[in-house]
DNA sequence: TTGTACGCGTTATCAA
DNA sequence: TTGATAACGCGTACAA
């Protein structure tokens, strides 16, 4: 009247061993690395796997072989395009080479973000993305105490001996602005994005300002305002940017939603852009196309990016490989928000 | 010359309980239930986790407490705001409650779904959230079978034994196209999302067909054209639709990208909206109040959505709770998009 | 309140 | 190529 496992629970590799005549042993072969095993046996293990319905145990197998092929992603929020895009992207490459990601929103609190990078490294993640270069020291020690692999996106300058897949946001901003200046705007103001703990904001603010020194212009005299990421704060921001006196001829904005909202603003205004005020954005995501007049922007290959910083990763637990620094490419899309002070649409077109 | 444990390795719960003078359960303890030790040997234990910097290994717990407090959540995508939003008010509600959150996207293929919902329960997650209730039924036996509590978002009308939190799309749509009619519209068009595997495309059609019929309409004459999600599909699609005549005074859309396109498209042909032609959309995203004109459109609560689907999960597996059934409100947001047909804006300010 | 001791399901080492 | 078996680190009856 005994019985082994009667318990009515899930069938276990010693299930499939015993059912299929071989040692547990075998079985984990059978899985793990085929090609160790005889073509017959495999045959006959695999039968019993699909019969048994067996489905390995993730913490025994997590556990035994020090490993979860279980990727954590600490990004600041979902609700953000940008990040959605890059998230998905950073998926996609993972389950193609057969691993699962974690995902935390930290709501751009930096302590929210230590508390889930933690979190993360205690779920056994095999290794860990990160948006932006800055934060504690201190987590990075304990990042690297642990030897967890960490890729660093959405920024080029990294920490040095971690992987990072970004690009350069002053080059980019500077760029642009440096286009607007040759377009002959002089007066800029600036909307930008929190830069408190957010380095890719202040990135973009100090690549405006270099390309009015270089043009030399005075850079300090950029009013430059901080709000939160939402189209209203854009347009809020906007009408108390338009106060002054005189106008900036042209609002450069730290993202795409910023500026919809300051585009908006200025329809309300009764202002025409980009006639009367010009308006860039940044990151070039659909709500850019779909306003009107359609954003001049800064595109930024956020999929890339993902994707990149996925395959960096992989590279890094799997083939022990060293830590990468990949820069990407951005460039301006030119739409019709921004165009030369003053600029009349149907003169132009002579 | 012999020493416990040198490997130089991250340290254990035997390690914490030698440093501190208790067993090893007395460790175990104090992290997981603090109330059964003594306050005086809690407070040892906690100085030495922290002095140790212990953190649990993941997979001997899972393995040891079968439960890895990590729930899965599998979407047709992140890079659609009304996922993107349910997810991360599903992840907050996760967090909040000590979990955390694995994540697959499955692009709208049955069949990677099928995958990502088996990788997620060898993953070992706690529950599952899914997306719509329409699935191969073998997926729903497997999941019995394993004993994974499931909540279905997004629709109301759920599996039956299965959580679901979601909303009458149904319902939603009919009353949407109810309004249009009383407003005098009689040659209504619809945009859908692909309705195959859709249940929820199919249900918004299905609502502005019985609202037809409701008021004495051939519900059949309605042209229904399917395409993917996206602005520029959408603006394809509408395209289409205005080569009939005669032409549709209404063209709905089921879901507001859509309709954004379908906006972009009437500007184009050089018809103004709702003057020429009305247009709605349905979920009520940014998207909806950044165009112009503005989108009336139906108001779905997808973060309430995410978070209550997460209540829900936890309570099940937590609390062994019952599957329950959520229904949710929505409601029409009146914006500028639709208006009776031939409708003048500045006669009707009078 | 605390300690002992076993079991959890795999992987991996070593022999055969 | 296969098998026996020792870890792996933690939770939890059961006992004290």
């Amino acid at each position: 009247m005994e019985q082994k496992t009667p318990k009515s629970d899930l069938p276990t590799l010693e299930d499939v061993a015993r059912a299929a005549g071989v040692s547990t042993a075998t079985v984990s072969r059978t899985l793990n690395s085929p090609d160790q095993v005889s073509e017959r046996t495999r045959q006959r293990v695999m039968a019993t796997v699909r019969a048994l319905r067996y489905s390995p145990n993730f913490g025994a197998r997590a556990l035994a072989a020090k490993r979860t092929n279980t990727y954590g992603a600490v990004i600041p929020t979902m609700e953000n395009a940008i990040f959605a895009r890059g998230l998905e992207a950073f998926q996609k490459v993972l389950v193609a080479n057969g691993a699962t990601m974690l995902v935390a929103s930290s709501s751009y609190d930096p302590a929210i973000e230590e508390d889930q990078i933690r979190t993360m490294i205690a779920r056994g993640a095999d290794g860990i993305l990160l948006i932006g270069a800055e934060r504690d020291p201190e987590i990075y020690d304990f990042l690297k105490e642990r030897h967890i692999p960490v890729v660093i996106a959405w920024t080029g300058t990294g920490v040095s001996a971690l992987s990072c897949v970004g690009f350069d946001n002053q080059a980019a901003a500077r760029e642009l602005a440096a286009r607007a200046i040759g377009l002959g705007h002089r007066r800029i103001a600036f909307i930008s994005a929190f830069t408190q703990n957010n380095d890719r904001a202040r990135d973009r603010v100090a690549g405006a300002r270099a390309a009015l020194d270089a043009a030399g212009l005075d850079p300090d005299a950029m009013p430059v305002l901080e709000t939160k990421y939402s189209i209203q704060c854009g347009r809020d921001a906007f009408v108390e940017l338009m106060n002054a006196s005189p106008r900036p001829t042209l609002v450069m904005c730290g993202n795409d939603v910023l500026a919809a909202g300051a585009v908006r603003a200025a329809h309300e205004l009764g202002l025409k852009v980009p006639a009367d005020v010009s308006i860039t954005g940044f990151d070039d995501i659909e709500l850019a196309t779909v306003i009107q007049p359609a954003l001049t922007t800064v595109h930024v290959p956020h999929r890339q990016m993902g994707g990149l910083a996925a395959e960096v990763l992989l590279a890094q637990v799997r083939d022990n490989s060293a830590p990468q620094q990949v820069n990407l490419e951005t460039y301006i899309v030119e739409r019709a928000s921004l165009a030369a002070p003053g600029f009349q649409p149907t003169v132009a077109a002579e």
